[in-house]
DNA sequence: GTCCGTCGAATTGTCGACGATCTGTCAGAC
DNA sequence: GTCTGACAGATCGTCGACAATTCGACGGAC
């Protein structure tokens, strides 16, 4: 993931798409984009096909590229897998946390706290994707962590509407805090238990607001 | 995943790659597959973009792209992955076995048992690649389905060195008919137990050959 | 009113050429 | 003998033009 123009490109086209300047389905020109952007086509082109690989971007032969829109059912398949995934990078962390990490860890977990207790619910939520962050991190579990960029980025906005669902921040609050504690006492199986029992929670709930 | 000619070149290329005539860390120079191959440079170019996205390839800004080498690691590493998503596959097969996929599997698992019982390793470890295949196709997890065909690209190789291992055959053997009774009686907590049981030992094993 | 074929605008796919960047080599200074 | 800097070849990155395809609009036949 150089910083050269193109990946710059992609990076601008996916943040559009993930902020929601590019609705679900809505077509992605390429003359459209090399407008907008100032870039060439062929940047455009060449980030399109990236975004296709990621997931975030369906391209038709022949018939240009659009904004993937993700089923509920896909949604609820994204996140069994990452159960599995997220799984394995906490039971990692568990193993081998650090004890820098662990100060880390610690003072994020206060912050959660904290967000919750003011009610700051948009604050919560980028805290707890904070939270993922590090114990991808704290794993150094490189395929896993690739792995899972791509799915967060896939059901970005589906996470939005759950964030929202009445008396979840309560529950979600509770399971963030036993995966975080599971953690820092270095407990693999409890950090397994805590994580999918967490996102096996998200995937009825998402069934469910389908 | 359309068959016009880039993805046909992608795919041709990609062969390439898994049968070992492109050996790892191999340069691939644009030029030189353009004439190969018979293709433009946009389309050898592209097909390169998309074997990056994959995995397979590597391509360094301005320096071009090689044959990905794998670390041990890493093949570890990849394994864990699959140990994930294969179980999570093997459960939701278990969950809705059709009936005539259940003939299908039986098959299968006799034409896996006369292949030992003849010594057929390359034919073992065909059936039982076609065995992954199989049970990805019941579950009917497209998610996971796609990212394990991915994986198992990867990690081709190292694969293969594996099947080799002295004494391998047999307790492989055992532990995939595990699977597949699992599978058959319905049961998700055994098919995921089996899978989880046959990928930790070969991740083990991949450890302990690195 | 409906069906069908033709045509044209919009858009993507392909190509070859040009410019930018990297790598290795070689001469000269010390 | 070693180091430095310029040069040249190889290779990638970018661009604009042209060809191919799709899709909708239009008009005529029945």
């Amino acid at each position: 993931m150089a910083e050269d123009a193109h990946s710059t490109l992609t990076r601008r086209i996916r943040d559009a798409i993930l902020t929601g300047e590019f609705v679900a389905s809505q077509r992605l020109v390429e003359a459209d984009l090399t407008a907008r952007f100032g870039a060439s086509r062929s940047a455009v082109r060449l980030a399109l096909v990236n975004l296709a690989n990621e997931g975030l971007v369906e391209r038709l032969p022949n018939r240009g590229a659009r904004v993937r829109s993700i089923s509920v059912d896909e949604a609820v398949e994204i996140v069994e897998v990452r159960a599995g995934l997220e799984a394995l990078c906490a039971r990692k962390a568990a193993e081998q946390l650090g004890d820098e990490d662990a100060e880390e860890l610690r003072a994020l977990r206060d912050a959660i706290e904290s967000a919750v207790r003011g009610g700051d619910l948009i604050g919560y939520s980028e805290l707890i994707q904070e939270l993922d962050r590090r114990i991808r991190e704290y794993s150094e579990h490189v395929t896993a962590g690739r792995l899972l960029e791509q799915l967060h980025a896939q059901s970005a906005r589906h996470q939005f509407r759950l964030a929202f669902a009445p008396g979840r921040a309560a529950t979600s609050l509770a399971q963030h805090l036993a995966i975080i504690d599971a953690v820092l006492a270095r407990d693999p199986d409890a950090a397994e238990r805590a994580t999918r029992e967490h996102l096996g929670d998200v995937a009825a709930i998402l069934a469910a607001l389908g």
